[in-house]
DNA sequence: GTAATAGTGTCTTTAAGACACTATTAC
DNA sequence: GTAATAGTGTCTTAAAGACACTATTAC
């Protein structure tokens, strides 16, 4: 470890990951090891220390953590505000440097992970109670995707393979927690330029959909006006 | 220090700290101490270690490294996006937490302290050539600071005492690059509720205008839209 | 008086909100 | 045929852009 002339606190990093699964969004758990010093055998969000050895960035410590503790890629990341204090880990002073990943709801992940409804912990009493300050940072990670689906393309991440823009709207609705006119959706849509049909089409329920890909794979659309949604 | 199975790289806060002086925007810059084991003697950011033993939060270690090394409190602080990576750094893994601070331009400093002109820094070679990623980090903080003046308060805290609307147009001209339009930006303040009338004036040149001070200490206003600026 | 700045009235423009409409497919 | 979903046309509305105007003050 490097000299320093103060002791450093620890630093890590957490993964906020999100998933659309049956019209609601939810975010993955895993559960802490037994020979854990705190919180042992509890669940709390997957994250990891930085192997100065094998890591060359923080970005290359999440995607390591996250194939090996989830056992997927994120078809998005982002990074949410650091927090550092005294009491966040009982074990005393520490970092973290968490990060929004969304995934595809068709992405193949290991058994042991849970999946759990994300608007169960924007309540002040949460059915499943987090270690250090998770419900916190899930509180962040989804106020940081409230808000981009207001006036940005972020939500079209949740996809890695093609799209409806009916599906599409679906994933804006959940997250929004209300539902969108479907004409100045796809107008919005059209008018970023944020994707682009592949030629291809499905058939949805009654009635055939095209389907569409992202036209820039990792850079969301900004909107100069914020989107309010029907029934505002 | 505390015991971890790996060894954890060092973190540091940095301070990118603007101020309007002059119409230029600029940052401050000090000069690393003599017996640095690297860039001796260079201008950098004002930054630092976290003192597990005094600090409760990295805010603590933002303020006390502001208050000791530039010798003053800002109006406004706001967390950048976290760097981590092997190279920043020629000693190795090192991670820092960039914060963003604002400053009345009549604020008393340090007399050491350097403050250099923004606009340099987003050129490909600055007149002046910064340590680490310095340059980067106040880039990505003048980045920040130029899309919140679009559709935010956030630049009002430049001021700490009451402000004439000119002044105030003035700082986001100066932040955006370009004029607006007196009327529009005066709707748009007024409407964001964000400013109070002092019930104070005072003679700017040849007229009278009225003063305004923050309803909300810290908390900037987000708009529906983005202001485009005059002859965009 | 003139020059310069503070502050306002109002028309145009743009993109979102609302909502009705047609087309396609399963049954 | 009906039901359900994909996809479109178009009117209304809200806030920004443009710009001309008046008021106040120093000289």
């Amino acid at each position: 470890m490097r000299e320093t002339a103060y002791p450093t606190p620890v630093c890590t990093i957490d993964a906020i990951l999100f998933r659309i699964r049956a019209d609601k969004l939810e975010v993955a758990l895993i559960r802490r090891p037994a020979d854990a010093r705190v919180y042992a055998n509890v669940l709390a969000l997957p994250g990891g220390f930085v192997h100065t050895d094998r890591d060359q960035t923080l970005n290359d410590t999440l995607l390591r953590n996250l194939q090996s503790k989830v056992g997927l890629s994120p078809s998005y990341i982002a990074k949410l505000e650091f927090e550092g204090n005294i009491s966040r880990d009982p074990e005393g002073w520490s970092i973290t440097c968490p990060y929004l990943c969304l995934v595809d709801d068709s992405a193949p992940c290991l058994e042991h992970v849970h999946w759990h409804d994300v608007s169960d912990f924007l309540r002040d009493s949460p059915s499943l109670t987090l270690p250090f300050d998770h419900q916190q940072l899930i509180q962040k990670a989804f106020q940081r995707l409230y808000h981009r689906a207001k006036y940005s393309t972020e939500p079209n991440y949740f996809f890695k393979n093609p799209f409806t823009l009916s599906e599409l709207q679906t994933v804006y609705e959940i997250v929004l927690g209300k539902p969108l006119h479907k004409k100045n959706f796809r107008d919005r849509i059209e008018e970023s330029m944020s994707v682009e049909e592949t030629g291809d089409s499905k058939i949805v329920k009654r009635s055939r959909a095209k389907l569409y890909t992202h036209k820039h794979p990792l850079k969301p659309h900004f909107f100069s006006r914020v989107m309010q949604g029907a029934f505002d």
